[in-house]
RNA sequence: GAGCUCGUAGUCUAGCUGGUUAUGACGUCGCGCUUACACCGCGAAGAUCGGGAGUUCAAAUCUCCCCGAGCUCACCA
């Protein structure tokens, strides 16, 4: 009967599948995760990546979160008072593209627009939560943050008020890439390039005061001509260096420009000779603000040539073919070459993908250039980790050489809180008790320009980059400007700890040490935890383009969350991560070849091409094959639980028998070295030393070697030999916590909830090392072990069932004591499965008939002598 | 094109402040149901550490070159 009631709680098998959901809300009911800010210990704070709100957690998710609730766990049993919300980030491109899609709706229709961006992102939220939930993700959901949130609203835009104050936020025109077929600016990530067959223009433009002589430029943008604002040499040009301070005149705009030098020309591309232009590139850019040049636009927001120009009206490409043909006419085309060449395009919008333009228009600005020297002192006084990934910040900060440019033509983000006199350019600031607030709905402060006194004040209608929201994370948490008290126990004193992955250091980390540390003075982190980005099978980055994704909802039902957890805990810190699977033909399943599947995917309909191929997970099936025994040893003891009536699992650590003893320094041995990896974030090392540690030797050794002591006669060493075990296996347990929540909660609830009392296995802490192990017993009891594992080979050497008797075996041993050795004949003895054991230390003894086997073990300095 | 990181058995991975038979997992092979676990136990095979050169008594480990991968930046008139 007793029985029957264990195995109903402890089937053979982990049934995660019950338990999560069970455990998930029983957490959540007793408030297992909860932040008191009272509680004991040092606050420790973790500035958690606020994962974009796409609806659904992907496996970088999966890899990045599970390291971060690891720290979250560890540090909690290690005693600190561990602060560990999780938010989300709101605004973005792709929340306006799916609600123009899913709705219907037109950015125009403002309010209903911003409506359902707010509706669709709630919908992620929750879907994405619960994906969090059941990760087993400790975070105290309480202290939750959106970024579209009002309050976070509110410190973003106060925190945009302080820059101006401060002179480091300032509005500019300034060229951004502009889609003149969308008519919007976009982000430099909404760009890419495009091959194309173009044409490269050899224009011949005379020079100033020298009759009949020219110099040859060389452009694929004749179009700009009238655009030019300087003509550049490269300064070691040989060619050209008697025209260093030289005008040349523009035909067509009928201006002459200066030819200047500069070491950004490319010598040997077309004549060595460029224009500079507003503007055609980067570069153009660069020269402009380098040598202080004319500003001359030409084109309309619309893609048509403007009132500066004589071809106003026509189109760019209209202008172009006019524009070669005038100086065809004037004879200045010296020759043209076809040129193969990358054209910047609108990439991100598939239905667009035409050429994108430089155009001056107004932006906001944050100084950054100024502050790269903060920046790097804030990232030198953290601990990285690993250290490696310091340099790519480092670099990035001493390479940045153009200021942060925040504002952004769209609808569903922070509002830049700013109105500005569209006479005089003048900004009229909110006052701070307003924020937050949207400029195009709010009023001015002032309806007159306090600079000009016109009346066209005009709300900003740009709102902010992402990074703008996202950079003041770790003060959002800390209840900045809302709760002093609580900022300065979680921000100031605490300890700050900043997780996340090494693609975005150059953003999120890099702006958030920058904003941080001039809102408050004080650098935001105290240490970063870096992970590496989740790689398909094939080593490449996961992406619905290779065909290599693997969706979390993929593999959670099947494998559950303990095993995804090991999964991820086997990535080595800063170091991209694979996610393997294989192919295999589900009815004989063997493993298929890549070409044969992509063979078969395209011959076969999906329906039947599921119904004969399936992906298996192996790193997967090898992490539930380790629950599983995780399980199974718990269940062994929980059977003899059943049978042995104990009160509580104390154990004398002094009196412990040569077996337990060895295990039990063992296992201080281990944790010891284990802490050490924990302390460094080293989650794989770890548990590539606690894995085999319980599956071999706790499990195959430790467990086999006293599990006959549960059928003793002798109440004593039946008790006592349960209680070693089940503290020991208790131990151990609370540290498989941090990894696997949930198996270790349901094994605690059943196995030793009674015992130890406290809600849940996930309010322990940090097991303390063993003391007063006696050190000869601990030395006996690695002989011990020693000697069994060479019975056993050579048992099955001899091809000796292990649960058939052995006759007869001596063991001659030189140097120990055999008064000792006498302790231990039985533990031997009953676990080898010997008749007749003797242990001697004589000289070698002779026996009447020939033993079947005889064998030296060197480290124990002893010859066995096995009869079958 | 530039920078950073990486390239170890069939697969993934440890070691990489130079010095034993290069770690572990999955898979493979042989044998086996020890009063839990066959998703298990015992045992075995399998890597000249991407290629080449150098430094050294000694290199997976340091230096240089080449090849390949990933990320970031630039893609030029």
């Amino acid at each position: 009967m007793v029985n029957n009631m264990a195995n109903t709680l402890f089937p053979k098998r982990f049934k995660f599948n019950k338990v999560q959901k069970k455990w998930i809300s029983y957490w959540r009911e007793k408030g297992i995760y909860d932040f008191d800010i009272e509680g004991k210990g040092k606050i420790f704070s973790i500035d958690t990546p606020p994962p974009f709100v796409s609806g659904t957690l992907h496996l970088g998710h999966v890899l990045n979160h599970s390291w971060i609730d690891f720290v979250a766990r560890y540090h909690k049993m290690k005693g600190k008072n561990v602060y560990f919300p999780q938010g989300f980030d709101c605004h973005g491109l792709p929340v306006e593209l799916a609600v123009e899609k899913n709705y219907g709706i037109s950015k125009d229709d403002r309010e209903r627009f911003l409506e359902k961006c707010v509706e669709w992102v709630e919908d992620n939220i929750s879907n994405m939560t619960k994906q969090f939930d059941d990760l087993g993700y400790s975070t105290d959901w309480k202290f939750t943050y959106r970024t579209m949130d009002e309050n976070y609203k509110y410190k973003v835009q106060k925190s945009l008020l302080y820059f101006y104050e401060k002179g480091w936020l300032y509005r500019d025109k300034f060229p951004t890439h502009f889609c003149v077929n969308c008519e919007t600016s976009v982000a430099k990530a909404e760009v890419g390039y495009q091959e194309e067959e173009g044409k490269l223009w050899y224009i011949k433009l005379p020079l100033v005061g020298r009759d009949d002589e020219y110099v040859t430029i060389a452009t694929t943008r004749p179009e700009m001509m009238e655009s030019c604002v300087g003509v550049f040499i490269h300064p070691n040009d040989d060619r050209y260096y008697h025209l260093s301070a030289a005008e040349v005149e523009l035909p067509i705009a009928n201006r002459t420009v200066r030819i200047r030098t500069d070491n950004n020309v490319d010598m040997t591309f077309g004549t060595g000779v460029v224009y500079c232009c507003t503007y055609g590139d980067e570069t153009d850019i660069k020269w402009k603000l380098d040598y202080d040049l004319d500003e001359i636009q030409i084109f309309t927001k619309n893609g048509l040539m403007n009132e500066n120009s004589k071809y106003q009206e026509l189109s760019i490409e209209q202008a172009r073919e006019k524009i070669v043909n005038d100086l065809e006419v004037m004879g200045l085309i010296e020759k043209i070459e076809t040129h193969e060449h990358n054209i910047i395009i609108h990439s991100e919008r598939s239905s667009c993908r035409r050429p994108i333009e430089y155009l001056p228009v107004d932006q906001w600005f944050i100084n950054v250039k100024d502050f790269t020297t903060e920046i790097i002192d804030s990232a030198e006084s953290m601990d990285w980790y690993p250290e490696k990934h310091k340099q790519r910040l480092l670099d990035w900060a001493e390479g940045l050489d153009w200021n942060w440019v925040i504002s952004r033509q769209r609808v569903f983000g922070t509002p830049i809180p700013f109105w500005y006199c569209s006479e005089c350019g003048q900004i009229l600031i909110p006052e701070s008790k307003d924020l937050p607030l949207d400029p195009v709905i709010e009023s001015p402060p002032s309806n007159k320009c306090p600079n000009c006194d016109s009346s066209n004040i005009i709300g900003e209608e740009d709102v902010c980059d992402c990074w703008v929201d996202s950079s003041i994370t770790p003060l959002a948490i800390a209840k900045w400007l809302e709760d002093d008290v609580f900022f300065t126990k979680t921000y100031t004193n605490a300890r700050v700890h900043r997780p996340q992955g090494y693609e975005i250091i150059r953003t999120w980390l890099f702006y958030t040490l920058f904003r941080c540390k001039k809102l408050t003075g004080k650098a935001p982190f105290h240490e970063t935890m870096i992970n590496g980005m989740v790689a398909g099978p094939d080593g490449r980055k996961m992406s619905k383009s290779y065909g290599n994704v693997v969706s979390p909802d993929d593999v959670l039902p099947e494998y559950g969350a303990d095993a995804i957890r090991q999964w991820a805990a086997m990535g080595s810190l800063g170091d991209d991560y694979p996610f393997e699977y294989n192919w295999i033909n589900i009815h004989n399943k063997q493993p298929v070849s890549d070409e044969k599947i992509n063979k078969e995917k395209k011959q076969l309909s999906e329906d039947k091409f599921f119904k004969k191929y399936r992906k298996r997970y192996d790193q997967l099936i090898g992490a539930s094959r380790f629950l599983t025994k995780i399980w199974n040893a718990y269940r062994f003891l929980n059977i003899n639980l059943n049978k042995i009536e104990i009160t509580d699992i104390n154990v004398n650590i002094e009196e412990l028998p040569p077996i337990d003893s060895y295990f039990y320094s063992q296992f201080n041995e281990v944790m010891a070295k284990v802490e050490e990896l924990f302390d460094n974030y080293n989650w794989h090392e770890a548990f590539m030393i606690l894995r085999p540690f319980f599956w071999n030797e706790l499990c195959d050794n430790y467990i086999e070697a006293i599990k006959y002591k549960f059928y003793s006669d002798d109440e004593t060493i039946r008790k006592n030999a349960l209680k070693q075990a089940l503290t020991l296996f208790y131990s151990i347990l609370r540290i498989f916590g941090i990894i696997m929540p949930f198996i270790s909660e349901e094994i605690y609830s059943i196995l030793y909830k009674d015992f130890i009392g406290l809600d849940s296995i996930h309010q322990e802490t940090w097991p303390k090392n063993f003391q007063m192990i006696s050190a000869e017993s601990n030395e006996l009891g690695r002989h011990v072990i020693s000697l069994m594992k060479s019975l056993r080979k050579f048992k099955s050497k001899l091809q000796i069932p292990l649960n058939q008797e052995i006759n007869k075996v001596v063991i001659l041993l030189k140097n120990d004591n055999q008064n000792q050795m006498k302790n231990i004949i039985d533990d031997i003895k009953q676990t080898i499965r010997i008749k007749d054991l003797s242990i001697i230390m004589t000289e070698e003894p002779s026996f009447k008939a020939q033993p079947d086997l005889k064998e030296v073990v060197e480290e124990l300095d002893a010859t066995i002598f096995l009869f079958k």
